[in-house]
Parts: structure tokens; sequence; C-alpha cells
DNA sequence: AACCCGGGGGC
DNA sequence: GCCCCAGGGTT
């Protein structure tokens, strides 16, 4: 038997009882794939319910005021969702006279539809051979056939919509796009798969090579964070306050200057404003000198760096604070920006 | 192709 | 903290 056949054997014993299994109708079936999109089926489900009833049909979601709209979406997020369903049903009203479409091509013309729910609206509620692929798909795909390509690359994108298409059972669209993500939800899952009763894992290319945990393969987009680091240098020019870095950061266990870290860009007035700046030098910390800003790249940082000269002999001293000779800092390690700031400062 | 949108749950 | 969830729209 091929993987569609199976899966559905499985599907057809283990399926859960969903209300919107039990309609053909395309305006429910498109509520639900709506509020399903990035969301997990119980925490959908009450919202479901109450539109379902509050507007249980496309003419009456039509009439509906955006603001009742959005206040019945409250909680579920991606909000979007619910502006892009009340332009559609105002469409649909409109102009297919409030019967909803269920052919692929026109569903996924509307506000809110894209690839995956036109495929689920068309052939969930007129049996139209179109494949799904969602979240479940991708893994289920990725899996069984050992597919390393990233889904999330146009490539693998493209690749997986394939596999999909070759996939389906053209018999039993329907049933087999349920049996795919429900089988994905429920057995296959992201983390501790059940592979143990899985009905093909004979078949499957990723249990055979103890692969599952690695597939499917997502691009994580190597997103670079933006720290503003402010530094304050301090001397009487014989000695200076330098500072010990911790574990777990960059340049950890290394030398820097005292540190002031923002969650944006500040300007050194200002920073002498906040409490904690305060309390370590007093209000009468005075600027002698700043410069400009910074930017030193890392592999996952950018930092924007800036060096601020106060005029002050600070308080107390932080934990990791000490003061050094100027001549001992060459002995110290230190990133490469800080030590040539340092060095290019007293001129040696 | 990158970024934005969101609340919730699992680990 | 990070990943993922019945994705889609915008730039």
């Amino acid at each position: 038997m091929d993987l569609s056949t199976e899966l559905i054997d499985w599907y057809q014993q283990n399926k859960r009882d969903l209300p919107w299994r039990n309609t053909t109708d395309a305006y429910l079936i498109w509520l639900s794939e709506i509020i399903l999109q990035q969301t997990r089926v119980e925490q959908g489900m009450p919202y479901y319910y109450r539109f379902a009833e509050k507007y249980p049909t496309v003419s009456h979601f039509a009439k509906a005021p955006e603001d009742d709209i959005l206040k019945l979406w409250q909680g579920l997020g991606y909000y979007s969702r619910g502006r892009n369903m009340l332009k559609t049903a105002q469409l649909v009203q409109q102009q297919y006279n409030g019967v909803f479409p269920t052919t692929y091509q026109e569903l996924i013309k509307l506000k809110g539809i894209g690839e995956y729910t036109a495929a689920a609206i068309s052939s969930f509620s007129a049996n139209e051979p179109r494949a799904v692929v969602d979240g479940n798909v991708y893994r289920v795909l990725a899996r069984f056939f050992g597919i390393d390509e990233p889904i999330n690359s146009p490539k693998g994108k493209k690749l997986f919509q394939q596999l999909a298409d070759e996939a389906l059972n053209r018999q039993h669209p329907a049933l087999h796009n349920q049996a795919m993500m429900e089988f994905g939800a429920m057995l296959c899952k992201p983390r501790n798969p059940a592979c143990g009763i899985c009905p093909v894992r004979l078949g499957c290319v990723a249990f055979a090579s103890n692969a599952t945990t690695a597939l499917p393969v997502k691009l994580k987009t190597v997103k670079v964070r933006k720290r503003f680091f402010n530094y304050l240098l301090i001397t009487d020019g014989g000695n200076l306050l330098m500072n010990k870095r911790g574990e777990g950061d960059i340049w950890a266990n290394m030398y820097d200057l005292p540190l002031i870290e923002t969650d944006g860009l500040m300007e050194p007035e200002a920073l002498l404003q906040l409490p904690e700046i305060v309390d370590f030098f007093g209000e009468n910390a005075v600027i002698k000198q700043k410069t400009t800003v910074i930017k030193h790249i890392l592999t996952h940082q950018q930092l924007f760096i800036r060096f601020v000269i106060l005029d002050v002999a600070p308080l107390k001293l932080k934990k990791n604070w000490f003061y050094t000779t100027v001549r001992n800092t060459e002995n110290l390690a230190m990133p490469k920006t800080i030590f040539i700031f340092i060095k290019d400062f007293f001129n040696f």
C-alpha cells in the first residue's frame, strides 16, 4: 500500500471528531481554516464555535461591523485574519451572491486565502484534487521521503508542493488531506514522534536512518541582534577603571570598560540620568568627551559602541570593576575595538 | 527574499 | 529561551 492509503486507514481509525469535518459548507470550512492558520486546534476550537453560532452564513458575516469581528477575534492573534475575513465575506456576498466559492482558482483570489487555504477549502468542500501543504505535511513528507531540502526556501517549497501533489490520492482528496495533517499533528509530531506505533515506519526513510529529529530542515534566518554598548572611560591619567566580563555573553571572561548596555541608541547626556548610573556616579558626573558611535559587526550581533569619557570617580564600584594602571591594560585580554580606543586615548 | 503579524504550549 | 502551531500579506 502506498503512503496515502496507509495514512487514510490510520486516519479513519484515529481521527479526532472536529466540528468542521462534519460539513461540506465552504463557508464554515473557510471559517475554520482561517481560524486555524498558525493556531492549534485546541486554541481555535472555541472561536470556531462562537463565530459559527453568531454568523451562521457568509451573509451574516458580511453584515457584521468590523469592531464586532475583532472583538470576537480577541485573544486569537494575527488580527489581520479577522479584517481580511470581513472583506472577503463582503466580496462573496456581493460578487458571488452570498455563495462561497469552492474552486481553487476562485478561492486563491480572495483576501486571506493563500495556497494552503485554497487547497484545503476546495478539497474539503468539493473534493477538488488539490494537495494541501501545511506545517504537518512538510514534516510528514520530509521524514517519510528523507528530504533535507529546507522547507522554507523557495526551492524547498516548490519541491514539497510537487511531492505533495504526487502523493495526493486523487480519488479521495479530502480524506487524503485530512489524513496527512491529522497524522502530522497527532503521530508524526515535531518532537517525540510516535514512531513505535507508526503504520508507515517501515517505508519511512527518516525512521530507517534514525533521522526523524533532524527533519524537516528549516532555514533559520541568522537573525542579527542589535545591541547598544555605552562604555565609560574613567581615569586620573595614571589609573583606569576596568571591567572583567562574565560568562554567557560575547567576550566571556575578557576585559573591557564599565559598560552600560541600553535597548537603543542613547545620548550620553540621557545616559547619565539613568537611575543605575546616578546610583554609581551621583548626579554631578560630567561628560568630558564622547566618541561617535562605532559599528562593530559580529556573526550574530551588531554592536553599536560609544565611548564616554567621564570626569568623575564612582561613588562605589560595581562587581567586576577594578582599577589598574594604564600601562597594565596591555597585559589584559580585551576586544580589539576596546583596546584600540584605549591605546589611542592614552597615546601609546 | 525578508519581515511582520500574536497568543499559547511543549520542552 | 526557542520552536512550533491546519499561513498570508507587504515591501
